[in-house]
DNA sequence: TGAGTGATTGACT
DNA sequence: GTCAATCACTCAT
């Protein structure tokens, strides 16, 4: 990933995680997915976890940007995000839809018989296809076996509401591929 | 120490 | 289209 690329304020990152590669190289294999869908969240966000304040859970929202923070949501499944914005400001991009690339057999082996379609659609299923777990909060993303790669251009990016969410639901903080068949929403 | 809550998914109609 | 499952985390006793 290009230099500086981490720390770019967190809506632009957003926006620019659209169309790189997240990348899992596991015991069993490679896996590996092109990001079709991010959401933005901030540090005066009502929807963000990083809004009051620091707690054990959110901690890696306020760390160095370029980090994993993986926490579990509705007590079962488990949602992954990018950090971003300087230490001490809690703001991350979530990771909601990915293109299944490579490892697909890997991804079914954890995600069961599910269509191709379903495998990374949904930001706890592509957690459990990538095999992303909670020892991964906190990890650098930069290198490392857990990573983000730069990716071929992908088509027009739109913006919309964030997807699951009562407080400022409406911002326009969601970012996706227009048309794409692997975004979980639209 | 315990109740309320939720950045979802899968099963079902 | 609707709805229940299920539990870590937070905040209020």
């Amino acid at each position: 990933m290009r230099r500086g690329f981490f720390e770019l304020p967190t809506i632009e990152l957003a926006r620019e995680l659209i169309g790189c590669l997240l990348v899992h190289e596991t015991r069993a294999g490679r896996i590996c997915g092109r990001i079709v869908e991010t959401e933005a969240y901030l540090h005066d966000d009502p929807a963000s976890h990083s809004c009051r304040g620091r707690t054990q859970r959110n901690a890696a929202m306020f760390g160095p940007p370029g980090r994993a923070y993986v926490y579990l949501v509705y007590g079962m499944h488990l949602c992954f995000n990018v950090t971003s914005a300087p230490e001490g400001v809690g703001e991350a991009v979530l990771l909601r839809a990915l293109e299944p690339l490579e490892g697909q057999r890997e991804m079914r082996r954890r995600r069961g018989a599910v269509s191709e379609r379903d495998l990374c659609r949904g930001p706890g299923r592509l957690s459990e296809a990538l095999g992303i777990g909670r020892e991964h909060d906190g990890v650098g993303l930069a290198r490392g076996a857990l990573r983000i790669e730069p990716g071929p251009a992908s088509g027009r990016i739109v913006a919309g509401p964030r997807v699951g969410i009562r407080l400022a639901a409406a911002r326009a903080l969601r970012f996706r591929v227009a048309g794409s068949t692997w975004v979980s929403r639209g």
